[in-house]
DNA sequence: TTCTGGCACTCGGATGGTCGGAGTGCCAAG
DNA sequence: CTTGGCACTCCGACCATCCGAGTGCCAGAA
């Protein structure tokens, strides 16, 4: 039976390869004549088109009218990737620029800043990093400030160099001692921990006040693991999105709803959710859950100082993009960011 | 001669008036023939067209080619603006939508994102809201924490709800009745003072420390100045960049541009600070500096806590826009960021 | 003077027909 | 299984035509 379950041999591969290849250069549907011209195949023409029919056959490749040339479809992208491409490493000097540019950086805001220009750059693509992670990090150190009788600021500085701050109503009047104890405690069981294992750490703390106290104690507490939970507050930054313009031919159409998930926060942490904490994510056109971004590709990566990935970048661009530079523009950049939050 | 400087007389300038309402209806060259029907003008075609004539003589409009209908020219949308339009005031649910929208905002990011997107739906088009600026705004408070021996954190706290932090490296180890001393002096000296006067009022400090501390004061208030003054940390904000995709026919070589200066936060910050301080704004085409901006019209106005503006907001769209509707918009969004602002 | 109706003219854009070429599928022979 | 050949399809470019909106100008009315 046709339906069977056919093993695609090598020479499909590689015209499969080769039409990814050439489409992500040329924008135009590739036939088996150029095919054979610019990649020296071995085959004729003819032999290529027996190849084509089959893997149209399979849904790898498809023509979009009679007597056109082929076009990759998603699934063929996604054995390109899977199976055909290598991760193209940076050069040498690319690696070089790499580093020297994102080591001009003075802090995290501006960490994140360049590295999402020098992504968009690379890639040419919309670029797209999520601040280090609250939820990963670990405690600084936390600062609690008097602002008036029954206010106190409640700071929570990270070791990515993250500050959060949030206002606590107490219950009653606060006083300076009181505030200087539940800092000195606070500080020496929460420093250096990792940020969701503070409240453990924690829990039993208002028992150790007197009973007076207790009421502020546990408010400033909760907003402290509220702050801590927070997922929310979690920030991307975005660069490149002139970039669309050089997405197609059927242009507003495609760009507006692209643009339209770019502006909404929580769709690109979704996004970005979704890549695997370890390795790169790429996730071709209607794999994307996100209906908006149908027709483009996401490259993702997690990032950390250290070992341990705390949030993740990647890029956005149209499903016809060059997979293999693309990668390894990610992958570089990502390494490079992990290398200077350790440092700093 | 015909080189004498003309006077428009009423009905030209109604003309003029009626092409520029219809173009931004329609978007397309308007004629002598729709004009009279649509507008009562109470005169014939043809009495129109010679108006016409005269109007493109003195260069308010102009016709892309021979027999088709005129678009307005920058210098006939500034005149529209200037003389022949009035701002549209929102309707009164309008107001209340506004109201109750931002009524919602916990914190300050809230307050600048909420209306940004409200300015953005509202006019259909790309808005942008500075941060309230620190140099308008006064001190709430200023905290040191003291975090390894010989490094402190300086966070300044304004009355805009703006939290600012700054890491200081010490020349020696900084003991902590020094840093209370010195948290108390400085909060009692510049507490609700307006951020550009600070300097003044603590720069006899130092004076008032023992010859071992001063070194170290006399660094912490120098980190304080630099925050004080620090211009650069002016952020932007930025919605609705998806309406860039009704833009026009001529689409990736007009919305490219733009694109890339809504990237460019200093082109952003230059653009709003040509905004007059008192009034709304309206830059027409090529009145903007940027080039990028060359076909598009810009609405700004400041906005502010009280009666004195202490940013900026506005939008950014075609310069066939409806500028009536647009202003309306822009300058009720900015009276309640400025009373939400004030209430906070 | 100023406005109006009439008129000849212009020109962009839509419509439709033709044509070439790139590309295909199939087939028979190597 | 591969190859060259061949008939076929169909998109897109090119061109000619045509329609109509819009114009400028002019002579006559108000």
């Amino acid at each position: 039976m046709a339906g069977e379950v056919r093993q695609l041999d090598d020479r499909k591969l590689a015209v499969l390869r080769a039409i990814v290849q050439d489409y992500v250069g040329t924008e135009e549907p590739v036939g088996s004549k150029a095919l054979v011209d610019r990649h020296n195949l071995g085959v004729s023409p003819a032999t290529v088109r027996n190849d084509m029919a089959a893997l149209e056959e399979e849904g790898y490749i498809h023509q979009p009218h009679t007597s056109a040339g082929r076009i990759p479809t998603d699934k063929g992208y996604r054995l390109f990737v899977d199976k055909l491409a290598e991760v193209k490493p940076m050069s040498a000097p690319e690696r070089r620029a790499i580093r020297h540019f994102l080591d001009g950086a003075v802090d995290l805001d501006d960490v994140v800043a360049r590295t999402v220009r020098l992504l968009a750059q690379l890639t040419r693509q919309v670029a797209v990093v999520q601040y280090p992670s609250l939820s990963r990090s670990t405690v600084r150190h936390i600062e609690l400030v008097a602002l008036a009788p029954a206010k106190v600021m409640l700071v929570l500085i990270t070791n990515t160099g993250r500050v959060e701050q949030r206002l606590v109503d107490c219950p009653g009047t606060v006083g300076e001692t009181l505030l200087a104890d539940l800092r000195a405690r606070v500080n020496a069981r929460a420093a250096g921990q990792r940020l969701p294992d503070v409240p453990g750490l924690l829990d039993d703390l208002p028992a150790l006040f007197e009973a007076a106290d207790r009421p502020t104690v546990t408010v400033v507490l909760a907003t402290l693991f509220e702050t801590l939970a927070e997922q929310s507050e979690e920030r991307i930054m975005l660069a490149g999105t002139a970039n669309l313009t050089r997405f197609g031919h059927d242009f507003p159409l495609t760009i507006q709803p692209v643009l339209e998930a770019l502006e909404e926060q929580v769709v690109l942490l979704r996004l970005l959710g979704e890549t695997a904490d370890a390795g790169m994510t790429v996730r071709i056109g209607r794999e994307n859950a996100y209906e908006g971004l149908n027709s483009t590709s996401v490259v993702s990566v997690g990032y950390g100082s250290g070992d341990e990935s705390v949030a993740k970048l990647g890029v956005i661009g149209p499903t016809r993009m060059d997979y293999p530079g693309t990668m390894g523009a990610v992958r570089a950049v990502a390494r490079y960011v992990g290398q200077i939050l350790a440092e700093s």
